[in-house]
DNA sequence: AAACTGGTTTAACAATTTCTTAAGATACGA
DNA sequence: TCGTATCTTAAGAAATTGTTAAACCAGTTT
């Protein structure tokens, strides 16, 4: 999950990303609502936090401007007071969520995790292509034909279709797989070729793909190149 | 199973929300009538923990606003005083259950369960491919031939098929089974050899599949590949 | 009471699957 | 071209799961 937190009293917003980097979030910062809003557009969040009391701008307006934009990510606003007057405004100008400052982090963290489910859209099946994945049942399948993925590969598929078709680093990846432990880059790596021997290459077309530098995706891919 | 818990007190819809984390179900919060009512309406729970004491709206209030506006989902009230006066008022408001605070974690969620199960909708009977189960019945068929189940393996098989044919855990499943003690693994797996002495061994295709590191799970279709 | 019955649990071991390591091959970008 | 990143392979280690037999337990019957 990530988490962009926009909020120009650094400390405030260090400690934030400790706290949920500590629970495998992964955070990133805007110290102002202009640049809020720039990342917030060119890069995809799972949950903004916003504080109200920015700079110049009001966190209001960062939300307002945020929605007009086309940015439908749930934002959580921190505020100083937390009056019903406030809130209402800050519902109708888009927002999802408030927390009074100064808030416990462990509550903080809850309703993060609580919105970001109530945004979550429940899907029991996914599909990529011809590649169909029912996550509940550890079931695939490609061309109509079933597939045998160990633990492991599987967890990467999951995570590259829930994310697909969008690259996933593969940092990401290892921290999602392996939470609590660090592990080496090429047992990912054999991790991967497992899954892509039982996934691409009994089929025509690949659907793993690899970004090299970045990470990986899966994606309906077209093979051929601009002569 | 995700559960909605409308409470002012936000140290105590934290400190339910982390026991109840803990075995595995998903929490949302409202601190208030209003916000509580708005989520109810337009997420789905399978509980309501609803607080009698909030700040405006009085608990019994809610439900009934719920219940007015076509919400069925089962309402577990908390109350500090727990007198039959109330009680009354409560099940003609649309309330499931009540819980006197302060009142023990685990007691909380044993009841939150039974709850949850009550408003299961309990089917006569489950098919899985030519398997047929009738849970009220203690009776089970496959092929047409009826099958003799020791008690621990039939709850086994039970939970396999209302979850059919999604995978469940081997813990989810030891704890389903045996709700207050702790039972060795090998207990489980020789239960597990047994029902499937009875239901997979005699027949062609085995319906109970196994999932590495994941759990088990009761589908008709195959995990072949070829080799 | 002793023996029987059906069922549960324990424990040891076998079989299988999956994970990691490591090392060579290959492709990519500067 | 070189250095780096990625892919491929194989083999031993580790973990999970499957199987069996015997001990155990509570009712029931002799």
């Amino acid at each position: 999950m990530r988490v962009l937190i926009i909020e120009d009293d650094r400390d405030l917003a260090l400690a934030i990303s400790e706290y949920l980097e500590l629970h495998h979030l992964e955070c990133d910062f805007a110290y102002t609502g202009e640049s809020g809003i720039e990342l917030a557009i060119t890069h995809r969040f799972d949950c903004i936090i916003l504080d109200n009391m920015l700079p110049r701008t009001q966190g209001v307006e960062v939300c307002k401007a945020l929605r007009s934009k086309g940015v439908a990510t749930p934002i959580l606003m921190l505020t100083a007071c937390d009056t019903t007057q406030e809130q209402l405004a800050g519902f109708n100008a888009g927002l999802d969520d408030f927390v009074a400052k100064p808030c416990p982090m462990p509550i903080l963290l809850a309703r993060l995790q609580a919105l970001y489910r109530r945004h979550l859209p429940e899907r029991d099946r996914i599909d990529v292509a011809d590649l169909v994945i029912y996550p509940k049942e550890n079931r695939a399948l490609r061309a109509n034909a079933a597939l045998k993925i160990p633990p492991t590969s599987w967890k990467m598929l999951l995570i590259l279709a829930r994310h697909s078709p969008e690259v996933v680093t593969k940092q990401a990846l290892a921290e999602s797989i392996w939470p609590d432990e660090d592990v080496d880059e090429g047992t990912l790596n054999v991790h991967l070729h497992q899954l892509r021997k039982i996934v691409d290459r009994p089929f025509d077309k690949a659907l793993i793909q690899t970004h090299v530098g970045m990470g990986l995706s899966l994606q309906a891919w077209e093979n051929d190149q601009t002569p």
